[in-house]
This record gives structure tokens, sequence and C-alpha cells, in this order.
DNA sequence: GCAAGGTC
């Protein structure tokens, strides 16, 4: 029998062949540059396979012609027009090459990423290779890791596409187009001839770019409607004097910040009229870890290295995906912070024992410094989380830094949790407490090769408990509450995370979306880069706000229902076509309000262009 | 001239 193999991308296509294959394969180059066949036989099952691959999704999907051109009909016309799909003009190549092998198998084994997007291109896949070979019969490799026996296994024991979450992907595409392509013919449209600032451009609307503009204007709206208030506290502190020096030693007030002055100065006075000695009521001691760090996801990655490198998280994912075409790094995009338990370490880390900077310590992880990393919490069940996968000497630049990081981390998080010692002290003076804590670095383990994190130790005089002592300083002192922070790229990717909004491999792309459209501004001070929402930005913001949605535009919750609604279709609760008609309805009916209301909208962003400067 | 999701 002929099998015909198609993975999702071309390094797993080629990761399956050499386990499959033993190494004994022949390659066959296709009209497209990346995709390769691969041919072998696979005695286990008596088949001659061959493995190749398409990249990511075959299909695009659009409006019919009638409907196509943005004055061909009302906006509103989008939610019912026609949808169609076709192969995408750049995916031409490997439909044809798809189509010729279909021909020559009796049999199609579908092994795309196990997650629902994985099943929606099998889906598209099948579609594809059906139509040139009818009679073709289609199964699903299921893996959750390139691994050998894994491998094997789902070649031997294929199963069935699940088609409820190929639907369910389709139901959100199409939900997607006809809400982003009639609100943002609207909103354009409506803009264009009123507002002077936005003449040429487009004001799209998108369910992920929305919200995510929503989590810097909310942000922003923060900061400007900030009042600073006071608060007061008790500073304590003791002169302690040893054979060289005096230092100060300071101790936190239990009672942390009081807004209310009368009431901290009460407090006060009551302290001072006792005239008493502070008394060391307790004192503890225990040893204390700082945890090395998770292994790194993709969002991980975005958001750590945009706050320790500076780097813009689209810039990150751009340079890792670089890294790995050139075989340096794992895939980049991976929702997994947990290793399988055969992955093989070992010879990772002999690949960098070669390195100037860090060789050293991962030659100290073979000699017995290693230690399995910690498991997360996330498996996408299709890739490992990102590590180096060859040792890259000649980097330069950016790529350097950003290889750097991620092989750091790796030895980091196959090394040990750093060892402290730690001190806290309790006093009790004129009947208020306070504490104070002192902490030792034993053991720096992780620290000495993930130079990012810092752990410093501050040393506290031995106190006993029982002793006695006058305080150097103890006075009532006022403080402020202080202004938040405009958010940067690595808070964003955070709150999108947390929310549901976008995917590892599209969260950066919506944050560019949202500055090309001139929605939001970066702004750099000193060294950090903020992110400030333009006039435009918030006008569109407050103004759907005040429009009084139940649930607004620029918020995630119906996000996170298009995923619930999802997770349904895939469980065979819901159907596809009642997803798409309760979306489509439940849009409609905010689409006509939005437009209903459009002149307040358009007088809340008058007001915001005329009275806002920066 | 529209979306978001894959990936090159």
């Amino acid at each position: 029998m002929r099998v015909l193999c198609v993975a999702e991308k071309p390094s797993i296509s080629k990761s399956i062949t050499q386990i499959l294959s033993g190494g004994q394969f022949t390659s066959r180059n296709t009209s497209v540059n990346y995709v390769k066949n691969y041919d072998f036989n696979y005695p286990q099952t008596r088949a001659s396979f061959t493995v190749t691959c398409v990249a990511g999704h075959l299909l695009n999907y659009d409006f019919a012609d009638t409907h196509r051109k943005w004055n061909s009909c009302d906006p509103f016309a989008l939610f019912e027009a026609q949808v169609i799909s076709y192969v995408a003009p750049d995916k031409k190549g490997i439909e044809r090459n798809l189509i010729a092998e279909a021909k020559k198998a009796q049999q199609l084994m579908i092994w795309t990423d196990c997650d629902r997007e994985g099943e929606n291109i099998g889906a598209e896949i099948a579609r594809i290779c059906r139509k040139a070979n009818p009679t073709i019969q289609v199964k699903r490799a299921r893996f959750s890791a390139i691994i050998a026996q894994q491998i094997h296994n789902a070649a031997q024991h294929p199963v069935q596409l699940d088609m409820a979450q190929a639907s369910a992907v389709e139901a959100r595409t199409v939900l997607d187009l006809r809400i982003g392509a009639a609100f943002t013919r609207m909103q354009t449209l409506a803009l264009q001839t009123r507002v002077e600032q936005v003449k040429e451009s487009v004001v799209s609307y998108g369910p992920c770019q929305f919200p995510t503009l929503g989590f810097v204007v909310s942000r922003y709206n923060q900061v400007q409607s900030f009042v600073p208030e006071s608060f007061w506290y008790i500073y304590f502190a003791m002169d302690h004097r040893s054979s060289k020096k005096t230092e100060e030693v300071q101790f936190t007030w239990k009672r942390g910040h009081l807004f209310e002055f009368e009431v901290a100065y009460a407090i006060y006075e009551d302290v001072l009229s006792q005239n008493s000695d502070a008394v060391v009521t307790k004192v503890t001691k225990k040893e204390t870890k700082k945890w090395k760090p998770l292994p790194l996801t993709t969002v991980e990655l975005q958001k750590s290295g945009s706050r320790l490198l500076r780097l813009a998280p689209k810039k990150i994912l751009d340079i890792a995906e670089k890294l790995y075409q050139q075989g340096f790094l794992s895939y980049p995009r991976t929702e997994t912070d947990q290793y399988d338990p055969q992955f093989d370490f070992m010879s990772l880390i002999d690949k960098q024992t070669q390195d100037t900077n860090w060789g050293a310590f991962a030659q100290s992880l073979q000699q017995g410094g290693f230690f399995t990393p910690r498991r997360g919490k996330n498996n996408d069940q299709a890739h490992p989380p990102i590590h180096p996968t060859a040792h890259a000497g000649n980097l330069v630049g950016d790529e350097k830094r950003v290889y750097e990081f991620i092989t750091r981390r790796f030895l980091a998080s196959c090394s040990k949790d750093a060892l402290g010692f730690m001190t806290t002290v309790d006093v009790l003076y004129g009947g208020e407490e306070f504490h104070a804590s002192g902490l030792i670095v034993l053991e720096r383990n992780y620290l000495d090769v993930y130079v990012y994190d810092n752990w410093y130790g501050k040393e506290l005089p031995d106190f006993q408990e029982g002793q006695r002592f006058r305080p150097s300083v103890c006075e009532l002192r006022e403080g402020q509450t202080s202004k938040p922070a405009l958010l940067t790229e690595a808070d964003l990717v955070g709150l999108m995370d947390k929310n549901g909004i976008g995917t590892d491999a599209t969260i950066a792309q919506h944050i560019d979306t949202i500055l090309d459209r001139g929605y939001v501004i970066a702004r750099m001070e000193g060294q950090m880069k903020y992110l400030v929402p333009s006039t435009l930005g918030i006008g569109l913001v407050d103004g759907y706000n005040e429009i009084g949605f139940d649930r607004s535009l620029s918020k995630p919750q119906l996000r996170r229902e298009t995923e619930r609604n999802m997770v349904q279709v895939c469980q065979g609760t819901k159907t596809k076509a009642d997803m798409l008609t309760e979306g489509v309805e439940q849009y409609k009916e905010m689409f006509v309000k939005a437009k209903r209301d459009f002149d307040k909208v358009i007088s809340v962003w008058t007001f915001i262009l005329e009275f806002t400067k920066y």
C-alpha cells in the first residue's frame, strides 16, 4: 500500500521521515523551495510511505464577487453575504504537489499539529486530496511530541480526523471575516466623510485588535484620571554598630500605610508616650529558594524578551523564526512549558559546552549539576518548549542576544534553584509591631548562567529573641501613592495572553496592527517603550463604550464567548451552524446600534480630537 | 482598502 503523509510544516515532515525511515529515505524536490517529498518503506505496516507537507492553512476565505468591492453593498449585508473559500495564490504550488502525490496513493495520513487549527488544516488537506483521488482513504496520525516511540505508534494506529474541531475553526474564520469586514467598512466610510485625520486611511475593526486597543486605552485612562493620595506610616530604624561601621537597620510597620492622618498620628503619639525599649519578639531563620525559570513558551519569550532585551515582541518572534530556519532553535511557536519525560537534555547541553561564555556552566551540568526542568501547566501536544538545538557561535546583534537569552534560559531551567537563608525579625515597640528580613545567598546555582535574574542578599545583624534596644529613628512620615505606569509591550502581551486575545503566533501581530493603524503610538521614556493611544484610538474605544453595549466591542468578553462556542462545537454540544447564526445575530444587533448611535460616537470623537493634546 | 489563523 502507498501512504501519503502530510505534515503541517516542513520541519515536521523531516523529523517524522527521519524517525519512521530510520534514516533510509530518498528525497525529491518540488516546485516549492521549502517543500520536499521523502520516500521510504515502512515494513512495520508493509507500506511504502511518501512524506510531504503544507505550510499552515491552504484556504483563504472572502466574500463572493457580488460583495467583495467596498461599494458593492451596505456593510450590513456582509453578515449574510455568501462567503467562498479558495486556495491562496501563494499555496498553489503546494496544492499541485498534494494533487500529484494523492493520485499515486491509496491512503492519506494527516500529520498536522494536534490542535484545533491542525484539525482544520487536516480537513483542508483531505478536501484537496479527495478531489484528486476520490477513493483515497483518509486517516489521521495523533502524536504529542516528536519522539520515536510516539511517532511509530501514531503511524501504526491512525485515527479519524476530528471534523467537529475542524468545523469550530471554520465557524470562527467565517464569523471573524463577517464581523471584521462589516465593522471596518462601516467605521471607515462613516469617519472618512467627517474626520479630516482619517481621509486616507482604513479604520479597521477586528475581534482581536479592538480588545488589544482597549487594554492600551484603559490603562491610559487610569493614568490620566489618577489622583495621588497621601498616606502616613511609622518609619522605624535602629543603628547597628559593628567593628568597622555603623549601619541603619530599617523595619517595616506591620500596618503598612494609613490613609487617615488623624489615625496615624494618634497611634504614633501613643507609641512615643510609652517611652519604652523595642523588644525582639521573634527571630525566624529558614532556608529559602529562588526558583529557576520555567521552560520557555512563545508568550513568555516575547514577554521576558521584550522586557530584558528591549526588543518589540514581533521582532523577537521574527528573529526566533529565522534562528529556527537556520537550525539553531526548536520550533518557536509553542504553548508548552513542560518537557516530555523522555526528552534528551544531555545531548543538547553537550552542544553548549564549547561556548566561551556559558560553556563552563554547561559542563557543570554534565558533571552532576543537571536537574530536570520544572513542569509548567501548559502543553499544546505539538511542540516542546523553546530550546537551542545547536550551538551558534557566529551570530551578531539582536540575533545573538535572542539566541543567548533562549540558551541561558534553557541551561538555567536544567540547573538547580538558587538557595538562600532568610532571617525574619519581629519587633514590638510602643505597642506596635515592626519587622525586618535579611537574606544570605548560599548557592547561586542557576543564577550563574541566568544573568537576567537578580537575588540580592541584605544581611541582618544577629538578633536574639528577648533582646531590647532603643530605635535610632521613629518618625511619622508622609508618602504619596504613585501614578500607574503606561503599558509596555510586555504588559500588553501578558494581558492578551491572560484574556485569550490572539494566540502565541498572533499576539505580536495584533500589537503591530494597532500601531500600524495609528490607534496607538510608541513613546520612549529613557530606555523604556510605552504604548500611548492616539486621539483616534481613544475616540474609537471611548466612543463605543459610550454606546453602552452589554459587552463592549473593545473588551475581551466577546472573544472569550467565541472561544467558549468553539469548545462547545468541538465537544458536539453545539453545531457549527448554530455558532454561526448566533454569532451573526449578536453582532448584527450591535452593528445596528452602533450605526444608529454613530452621531454620539462621532461627537465623542470630535470632542477628543479637539481637546486632547499630547 | 476589511479579520484571524496557520506558516515561509
